[in-house]
DNA sequence: GTCAGGGGACGTCAAGTGTC
DNA sequence: GACACTTGACGTCCCCTGAC
């Protein structure tokens, strides 16, 4: 199995859905990927009507659980990707309040300087 | 060289949630 | 209520690195 590099760029705003969805102070990383046709090999099944002997029923649901083990696949990958953009996104955000917090303690500090009074 | 431990990616299951 | 989707949790595999 070969494992690719295949972060993309996208700079969302981005949070667990269903972890701080509640708290309405993380915005969510919860995408709604448009239903995109099936992935190539999946073959829809016959019409249930269709069925009749016990080996064709085996063979459906043993169809069914294979494209729900696919489709969930594919949707854990998509769900660790937008996880990794989001801890991309916090991580950035973090720097950039950090350098917005130095720079409000320096100011603070010059602040001070020029209203302490000076003790001579 | 090899062994242990850490870390990343993956597949699967199960539970929660949204949609119709 | 059935179905689809999302995601945390768990187990597994593979690769890398440092200690021996």
């Amino acid at each position: 199995m070969a494992v690719t590099g295949d972060d993309t760029d996208e700079e969302t705003e981005l949070a667990p859905s269903h972890m701080a969805a509640a708290t309405g102070d993380m915005p969510t990383y919860q995408i709604r990927a448009p239903t995109a046709a099936l992935p190539q090999g999946v073959v829809m099944a016959a019409s249930p009507g269709s069925l009749h002997s016990p080996q064709q029923l085996a063979e459906e649901a043993t169809r069914k659980r294979e494209l729900r083990l696919m489709k969930n696949r594919e949707a854990a990958k998509e769900c660790r990707r937008r996880k990794k953009e989001y801890v991309k996104c916090l991580e950035s955000r973090v720097a950039v309040l950090e350098v917005q917090n130095k720079k409000l303690i320096e100011e603070l500090e010059t602040l001070k300087d020029i209203c302490s009074p000076k003790t001579d």
